[in-house]
DNA sequence: CGGGGAATAT
DNA sequence: TATATTCCCC
């Protein structure tokens, strides 16, 4: 994704998404990109990809994708990108021939041959940008797409038009916040006025009044995050932040989900903004945040269905493989069905080497989760009887791992399984790490059955966007169990925000 | 007048 | 929302 500054659309009106399933290139084309400034992100897997174009569906104007080797699998993408977010797409390929009728056939694509991306054609993916945003602006205009090749206008800094040139607003980049963060640590707390900061920052262009305002906001972070840690009583909107305060305010500063280390009021409201989104299920409502490692850390997300969704709160840009797991009980009570979309699973083994982490910071989760490792890209491995097994186990040692020695929540309280797992068997090879804390359903009876669903079609597969789930009654159980819990797995993902709803390979 | 910071605007 | 601007106080 990819945006750039212009004098009369901001960066934030324009962004072109780059799609491209080959490393060097894509690596070419980014630096390309950001060498006429745009910020690019990059995503390996097309599922993180399309979260952003979700999340961004309102400021993007272009995808830029390649057709090269696996058009048949990007195919779908496309299909769905214009069908549901309808956006311009122009794809590029180093070989004419890989440009075919089959290829352009799809509605908005626009062709566009790049042996190599030049500066010129660069500037003219601007200018097609630029258009198109402006074609956007005059709602009177019709739904004119204009092709490539829109004569190259320029790009970049042209200047001195004559026209007073309105300041850009300043962004405030990793950069230019940690050297506030310096600034306002050397100071002081309390001593850390904005004069002295932007000196300290020595940031050129940046004014008094830019650090008050970033300031401002900065304290005001601090100060909802303190109360967030003191709160006391556990109720189902209460949640805990584990981080210093600085670091708090870092993580909710930059990080897209950051909502999750903060008080009471703030959670609430970033709920209803996604809801909003249409990217939470609605039904579901935040228990609480956790960290299992060090900057590390997940929103839990429950309802009264017992679904539980742990959603990571780090920053994509970072960790833009590690978004959500989530699983749930089986409406016969004994089963658990699984969603992911995440690299949770290897974070999580890595958390099995500091046992005392989740104790130490007396996370609380008064849950637990399963996190299967997924085998490659895909979801649940599934087919014959034992690897329920392993889900137990990892489910086991995840439980203890959370310490959970709260109360659970009521949701989870009503909940009546029978069956202790197996104790901690997560891995063959890694050595066993008896916790301390007991799963807090050691004392059941039976052995839970974790029936995985029948795999999926090949291929992605995701829930229609557009709509969010309804709040529909439950199914009553079907009698045979692997096909109830495909019915109730399916019914599961599609509760989901669409990050999660990533079926099969 | 300079500057801090809450409130308000964009 | 993030950042800018206004406003009021010292």
């Amino acid at each position: 994704m990819i945006g750039k500054y212009t004098q009369s659309i901001r960066a934030k009106d324009i962004c072109i998404l780059l799609v491209n399933d080959d490393y060097v290139c894509q690596t070419i084309v980014a630096d390309m990109l950001d060498h006429c400034r745009y910020e690019a992100f990059s995503y390996e897997r097309e599922m993180d990809a399309l979260n952003m174009i979700w999340e961004k569906k309102d400021m993007t104007e272009l995808i830029l994708t390649n057709v090269h080797r696996t058009y048949a699998k990007r195919h779908g993408i496309i299909e769905h990108i214009e069908n549901k977010i309808k956006l311009q797409i122009i794809l590029m390929s180093p070989d004419v021939d890989d440009i075919n009728v089959s290829t352009v056939g799809a509605k908005g694509v626009t062709v566009y041959f790049m042996k190599c991306l030049s500066m010129n054609e660069m500037n003219n993916l601007w200018a097609t940008a630029l258009a198109r945003e402006k074609n956007k602006r005059n709602l009177s205009s019709g739904k004119l797409l204009h092709e490539e090749n829109a004569g190259s206008k320029r790009m970049g800094d042209d200047n001195e038009h004559g026209n007073i040139e309105k300041k850009p607003r300043v962004v405030w980049t990793k950069e230019m916040h940690q050297k506030f963060l310096e600034a306002v640590t050397q100071l002081g707390e309390d001593k850390a006025f904005p004069k002295k900061i932007v000196e300290l920052m020595n940031v050129p262009g940046l004014t008094r009044a830019n650090v008050a305002s970033h300031l401002q906001k900065y304290r005001l972070c601090m100060k909802r995050a303190q109360e967030g840690f003191t709160g006391s009583s556990y109720d189902f909107t209460n949640n805990f932040s584990f981080n210093t305060l600085q670091e708090s305010f870092q993580q909710s500063h930059w990080n897209p989900f950051q909502m999750g280390s903060r008080n009471t009021a703030t959670t609430r409201f970033n709920f209803d903004y996604y809801k909003s989104r249409s990217r939470t299920p609605q039904h579901l409502s935040l228990l609480k945040t956790i960290r299992l490692k060090p900057n590390h850390n997940f929103s839990v997300y429950g309802d009264e269905t017992k679904n539980i969704l742990l959603r990571s709160i780090e920053d994509r840009r970072v960790h833009p493989k590690t978004n959500f797991a989530g699983f749930r009980f089986a409406r016969d009570g004994k089963s658990v069905v699984f969603g992911e979309n995440s690299h949770l699973a290897s974070s999580v083994q890595q958390q099995l080497s500091f046992p005392e982490m989740g104790i130490d910071d007396s996370t609380h989760c008064a849950s637990f989760f399963d996190s299967f490792t997924p085998q490659q890209s895909s979801v649940a491995p599934m087919g014959t009887g034992d690897e329920p097994v392993s889900i137990n186990s990892q489910l086991s040692s995840l439980a203890a791992l959370l310490a959970v020695d709260e109360p659970m929540p009521d949701i989870m309280t009503h909940l009546q399984p029978s069956a202790a797992p197996i104790r901690f068997d997560w891995n063959s090879e890694v050595t066993q790490q008896p916790s301390s804390v007991a799963p807090p359903w050691s004392d059941w009876d039976e052995q839970l059955r974790f029936t995985c669903p029948p795999p999926q079609s090949e291929g992605l597969q995701w829930t229609d966007w557009a709509e969010p789930p309804s709040l529909s009654p439950q199914q009553p159980l079907s009698g045979n169990t692997a096909n109830a819990n495909s019915d109730i797995f399916s019914d599961f993902t599609s509760s989901l925000p669409p990050e999660f709803c990533e079926v099969g390979a």
